[in-house]
DNA sequence: CACTATATATAGTCCAGAAAGGTATTCGGG
DNA sequence: CCCGAATACCTTTCTGGACTATATATAGTG
Protein backbone atom coordinates (compact mmCIF):
# COMPACT_ATOMS: atom_id res chain seq x y z
CA UNK A 1 0.00 0.00 0.00
CA UNK A 2 2.91 2.34 -0.51
CA UNK A 3 3.21 3.37 3.12
CA UNK A 4 5.67 6.20 2.68
CA UNK A 5 9.05 4.84 3.67
CA UNK A 6 8.18 1.18 3.51
CA UNK A 7 9.03 1.18 -0.15
CA UNK A 8 11.76 0.25 -2.54
CA UNK A 9 13.29 3.68 -2.91
CA UNK A 10 13.61 6.95 -1.12
CA UNK A 11 11.82 9.19 -3.61
CA UNK A 12 14.01 11.81 -5.19
CA UNK A 13 17.24 9.86 -4.94
CA UNK A 14 17.00 7.80 -8.11
CA UNK A 15 18.48 10.40 -10.44
CA UNK A 16 21.35 10.95 -8.06
CA UNK A 17 22.23 7.27 -7.85
CA UNK A 18 22.00 6.77 -11.59
CA UNK A 19 24.29 9.75 -12.14
CA UNK A 20 26.71 8.30 -9.62
CA UNK A 21 26.90 4.89 -11.29
CA UNK A 22 27.67 6.64 -14.57
CA UNK A 23 30.32 8.91 -13.13
CA UNK A 24 33.09 6.41 -13.86
CA UNK A 25 32.05 5.54 -17.38
CA UNK A 26 29.10 4.58 -19.57
CA UNK A 27 26.74 1.76 -18.65
CA UNK A 28 23.56 0.30 -20.07
CA UNK A 29 20.31 0.41 -18.11
CA UNK A 30 20.30 -3.13 -16.90
CA UNK A 31 23.86 -2.75 -15.64
CA UNK A 32 22.97 0.45 -13.79
CA UNK A 33 20.27 -1.36 -11.86
CA UNK A 34 22.55 -4.29 -11.10
CA UNK A 35 25.31 -2.01 -9.94
CA UNK A 36 23.05 -0.12 -7.56
CA UNK A 37 21.82 -3.46 -6.25
CA UNK A 38 25.37 -4.70 -5.74
CA UNK A 39 26.75 -1.55 -4.20
CA UNK A 40 23.84 -1.35 -1.78
CA UNK A 41 24.40 -4.99 -0.84
CA UNK A 42 21.05 -6.02 -2.19
CA UNK A 43 18.98 -3.37 -0.43
CA UNK A 44 18.14 -1.08 -3.35
CA UNK A 45 16.30 -2.83 -6.11
CA UNK A 46 15.38 -0.55 -9.01
CA UNK A 47 12.28 -1.68 -10.87
CA UNK A 48 12.66 -1.28 -14.60
CA UNK A 49 9.33 0.51 -14.62
CA UNK A 50 11.14 3.16 -12.59
CA UNK A 51 14.52 2.96 -14.27
CA UNK A 52 13.72 3.40 -17.95
CA UNK A 53 11.30 6.28 -17.54
CA UNK A 54 13.89 7.96 -15.32
CA UNK A 55 16.63 7.45 -17.92
CA UNK A 56 14.32 8.86 -20.53
CA UNK A 57 13.65 11.97 -18.46
CA UNK A 58 17.34 12.39 -17.84
CA UNK A 59 18.04 12.31 -21.57
CA UNK A 60 15.46 15.05 -22.04
CA UNK A 61 17.07 17.14 -19.35
CA UNK A 62 20.40 16.83 -21.14
CA UNK A 63 22.12 15.06 -18.27
CA UNK A 64 22.81 11.94 -20.32
CA UNK A 65 23.61 10.89 -23.86
CA UNK A 66 22.83 7.41 -25.14
CA UNK A 67 24.08 5.22 -27.92
CA UNK A 68 23.48 1.64 -28.91
CA UNK A 69 26.26 -0.88 -28.57
CA UNK A 70 27.11 -4.45 -27.69
CA UNK A 71 27.64 -5.66 -24.15
CA UNK A 72 30.48 -7.92 -23.04
CA UNK A 73 27.88 -10.70 -23.04
CA UNK A 74 27.29 -10.01 -26.70
CA UNK A 75 23.89 -8.38 -26.48
CA UNK A 76 22.42 -5.23 -27.95
CA UNK A 77 22.11 -2.55 -25.29
CA UNK A 78 21.83 1.18 -24.95
CA UNK A 79 24.82 2.77 -23.26
CA UNK A 80 24.30 5.93 -21.27
CA UNK A 81 27.03 8.38 -20.40
CA UNK A 82 27.14 11.56 -18.37
CA UNK A 83 27.18 14.90 -20.11
CA UNK A 84 29.02 17.80 -18.45
CA UNK A 85 25.61 19.05 -17.42
CA UNK A 86 24.89 15.66 -15.87
CA UNK A 87 28.14 15.74 -13.96
CA UNK A 88 27.29 19.13 -12.61
CA UNK A 89 23.85 17.89 -11.66
CA UNK A 90 25.42 15.01 -9.73
CA UNK A 91 27.42 17.48 -7.69
CA UNK A 92 24.39 19.59 -6.92
CA UNK A 93 22.15 16.66 -6.06
CA UNK A 94 24.57 14.95 -3.75
CA UNK A 95 25.30 18.19 -1.96
CA UNK A 96 21.59 18.93 -1.56
CA UNK A 97 21.02 15.36 -0.43
CA UNK A 98 23.68 15.50 2.25
CA UNK A 99 22.37 18.78 3.52
CA UNK A 100 18.84 17.40 3.61
CA UNK A 101 19.91 14.28 5.46
CA UNK A 102 21.78 16.29 8.05
CA UNK A 103 18.70 18.45 8.61
CA UNK A 104 16.43 15.44 8.96
CA UNK A 105 18.80 13.78 11.37
CA UNK A 106 18.82 16.92 13.47
CA UNK A 107 15.06 16.70 13.70
CA UNK A 108 15.09 12.98 14.42
CA UNK A 109 17.74 13.20 17.12
CA UNK A 110 16.53 16.27 18.91
CA UNK A 111 15.09 15.25 22.24
CA UNK B 1 11.57 23.65 -11.54
CA UNK B 2 10.85 20.79 -9.18
CA UNK B 3 14.13 19.13 -10.04
CA UNK B 4 13.85 16.15 -7.77
CA UNK B 5 15.94 17.11 -4.77
CA UNK B 6 15.73 20.84 -5.29
CA UNK B 7 12.62 20.97 -3.18
CA UNK B 8 11.75 21.85 0.34
CA UNK B 9 11.41 18.29 1.55
CA UNK B 10 12.74 14.86 0.90
CA UNK B 11 9.54 13.08 -0.13
CA UNK B 12 8.52 10.30 2.20
CA UNK B 13 10.05 11.77 5.32
CA UNK B 14 7.26 14.09 6.38
CA UNK B 15 5.23 11.49 8.28
CA UNK B 16 8.33 10.39 10.14
CA UNK B 17 9.25 13.89 11.24
CA UNK B 18 5.71 14.71 12.31
CA UNK B 19 5.57 11.53 14.35
CA UNK B 20 8.88 12.44 15.93
CA UNK B 21 7.76 15.91 16.98
CA UNK B 22 4.71 14.35 18.61
CA UNK B 23 6.64 11.65 20.42
CA UNK B 24 7.10 13.79 23.51
CA UNK B 25 3.57 15.10 23.75
CA UNK B 26 0.69 16.61 21.79
CA UNK B 27 1.14 19.62 19.56
CA UNK B 28 -1.03 21.58 17.18
CA UNK B 29 -0.21 21.73 13.47
CA UNK B 30 1.36 25.12 13.41
CA UNK B 31 3.62 24.20 16.30
CA UNK B 32 4.70 20.99 14.57
CA UNK B 33 5.88 22.97 11.55
CA UNK B 34 7.68 25.51 13.71
CA UNK B 35 9.36 22.82 15.73
CA UNK B 36 10.66 21.05 12.63
CA UNK B 37 11.89 24.40 11.34
CA UNK B 38 13.66 25.14 14.62
CA UNK B 39 15.19 21.73 15.10
CA UNK B 40 16.50 21.72 11.55
CA UNK B 41 17.98 25.18 12.10
CA UNK B 42 15.77 26.72 9.48
CA UNK B 43 16.44 24.20 6.73
CA UNK B 44 13.17 22.28 6.71
CA UNK B 45 10.20 24.47 6.06
CA UNK B 46 6.92 22.58 5.98
CA UNK B 47 4.35 24.25 3.76
CA UNK B 48 0.92 24.20 5.29
CA UNK B 49 -0.39 22.83 2.02
CA UNK B 50 1.75 19.81 2.79
CA UNK B 51 1.25 19.70 6.54
CA UNK B 52 -2.50 19.67 6.95
CA UNK B 53 -3.21 17.10 4.25
CA UNK B 54 -0.50 14.93 5.81
CA UNK B 55 -2.04 15.27 9.27
CA UNK B 56 -5.40 14.38 7.80
CA UNK B 57 -4.02 11.24 6.17
CA UNK B 58 -2.31 10.28 9.41
CA UNK B 59 -5.57 10.59 11.29
CA UNK B 60 -7.16 8.25 8.74
CA UNK B 61 -4.37 5.75 9.17
CA UNK B 62 -4.97 5.78 12.91
CA UNK B 63 -1.53 7.07 13.77
CA UNK B 64 -2.88 10.22 15.40
CA UNK B 65 -5.85 11.44 17.37
CA UNK B 66 -6.87 15.08 17.41
CA UNK B 67 -8.84 17.32 19.68
CA UNK B 68 -9.53 21.01 19.78
CA UNK B 69 -8.07 23.11 22.53
CA UNK B 70 -6.55 26.45 23.40
CA UNK B 71 -2.90 27.29 22.88
CA UNK B 72 -0.72 29.08 25.41
CA UNK B 73 -1.19 32.13 23.22
CA UNK B 74 -4.91 31.81 23.81
CA UNK B 75 -5.97 30.65 20.37
CA UNK B 76 -8.15 27.84 19.12
CA UNK B 77 -6.05 25.03 17.72
CA UNK B 78 -6.27 21.35 17.00
CA UNK B 79 -3.93 19.26 19.12
CA UNK B 80 -2.60 16.03 17.69
CA UNK B 81 -1.21 13.19 19.75
CA UNK B 82 0.35 9.86 18.88
CA UNK B 83 -1.67 6.70 19.17
CA UNK B 84 0.13 3.46 20.06
CA UNK B 85 -0.11 2.60 16.40
CA UNK B 86 1.53 5.89 15.54
CA UNK B 87 4.34 5.25 17.98
CA UNK B 88 4.94 1.89 16.41
CA UNK B 89 4.90 3.51 12.98
CA UNK B 90 7.54 5.98 14.12
CA UNK B 91 9.80 3.13 15.09
CA UNK B 92 9.33 1.37 11.79
CA UNK B 93 9.79 4.47 9.70
CA UNK B 94 12.92 5.67 11.39
CA UNK B 95 14.44 2.22 11.18
CA UNK B 96 13.57 1.96 7.49
CA UNK B 97 14.90 5.47 6.94
CA UNK B 98 18.24 4.74 8.55
CA UNK B 99 18.61 1.56 6.60
CA UNK B 100 17.74 3.37 3.38
CA UNK B 101 20.22 6.15 4.06
CA UNK B 102 22.97 3.68 4.79
CA UNK B 103 22.24 1.88 1.51
CA UNK B 104 22.22 5.11 -0.49
CA UNK B 105 25.45 6.22 1.09
CA UNK B 106 27.02 2.92 0.15
CA UNK B 107 26.05 3.57 -3.45
CA UNK B 108 27.22 7.17 -3.34
CA UNK B 109 30.57 6.37 -1.78
CA UNK B 110 31.47 3.31 -3.78
CA UNK B 111 34.31 4.16 -6.10
C1' DC C 1 -8.26 50.50 13.30
C1' DA C 2 -5.13 48.22 10.38
C1' DC C 3 -1.52 45.05 10.24
C1' DT C 4 1.13 40.98 11.52
C1' DA C 5 1.51 36.56 13.33
C1' DT C 6 -0.97 32.69 14.53
C1' DA C 7 -3.93 28.90 13.14
C1' DT C 8 -6.60 25.71 10.00
C1' DA C 9 -8.31 23.93 5.71
C1' DT C 10 -9.18 22.65 0.78
C1' DA C 11 -9.04 22.57 -4.27
C1' DG C 12 -6.09 21.96 -8.01
C1' DT C 13 -1.80 20.58 -10.08
C1' DC C 14 2.36 18.03 -11.00
C1' DC C 15 5.44 14.37 -11.19
C1' DA C 16 8.15 10.51 -9.62
C1' DG C 17 7.94 5.77 -8.63
C1' DA C 18 5.36 1.21 -8.73
C1' DA C 19 2.77 -2.32 -11.09
C1' DA C 20 2.05 -4.86 -14.85
C1' DG C 21 2.45 -6.09 -19.32
C1' DG C 22 4.94 -6.71 -23.72
C1' DT C 23 9.12 -7.67 -27.06
C1' DA C 24 13.39 -9.75 -28.23
C1' DT C 25 17.90 -12.20 -27.93
C1' DT C 26 21.78 -15.06 -26.02
C1' DC C 27 23.26 -19.07 -23.93
C1' DG C 28 23.34 -23.37 -21.55
C1' DG C 29 21.26 -27.80 -20.52
C1' DG C 30 18.72 -31.76 -21.49
C1' DC D 1 17.67 -28.99 -31.33
C1' DC D 2 14.37 -27.07 -28.50
C1' DC D 3 13.30 -24.83 -24.08
C1' DG D 4 13.79 -21.99 -20.27
C1' DA D 5 16.44 -18.69 -17.65
C1' DA D 6 18.82 -14.60 -17.74
C1' DT D 7 19.69 -10.51 -20.14
C1' DA D 8 18.01 -6.26 -22.11
C1' DC D 9 14.58 -2.71 -23.34
C1' DC D 10 10.20 -0.15 -23.30
C1' DT D 11 5.35 1.64 -22.46
C1' DT D 12 0.95 2.38 -20.26
C1' DT D 13 -1.54 3.10 -16.28
C1' DC D 14 -2.13 4.17 -11.56
C1' DT D 15 -1.36 6.21 -7.12
C1' DG D 16 -0.01 9.21 -3.74
C1' DG D 17 2.67 12.79 -1.77
C1' DA D 18 4.22 17.52 -1.96
C1' DC D 19 3.52 22.25 -3.75
C1' DT D 20 0.69 26.39 -5.13
C1' DA D 21 -2.86 29.14 -4.36
C1' DT D 22 -6.66 30.48 -1.97
C1' DA D 23 -9.91 31.14 1.84
C1' DT D 24 -11.16 31.86 6.64
C1' DA D 25 -10.59 33.59 11.27
C1' DT D 26 -8.69 35.66 15.60
C1' DA D 27 -5.22 37.57 19.09
C1' DG D 28 -2.14 40.97 19.91
C1' DT D 29 0.46 45.26 18.63
C1' DG D 30 1.36 49.92 16.98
Amino acid sequence: MGDSLNQDLLPGTLYMMILQTLSHGPLHGYAIARRILDWSKGDLEIEDGSLYPALSRMLNKGWLKAEWGITDTNRRARFYRLTPKGREQLGQESEAFNKMIRAIQLVMKTA
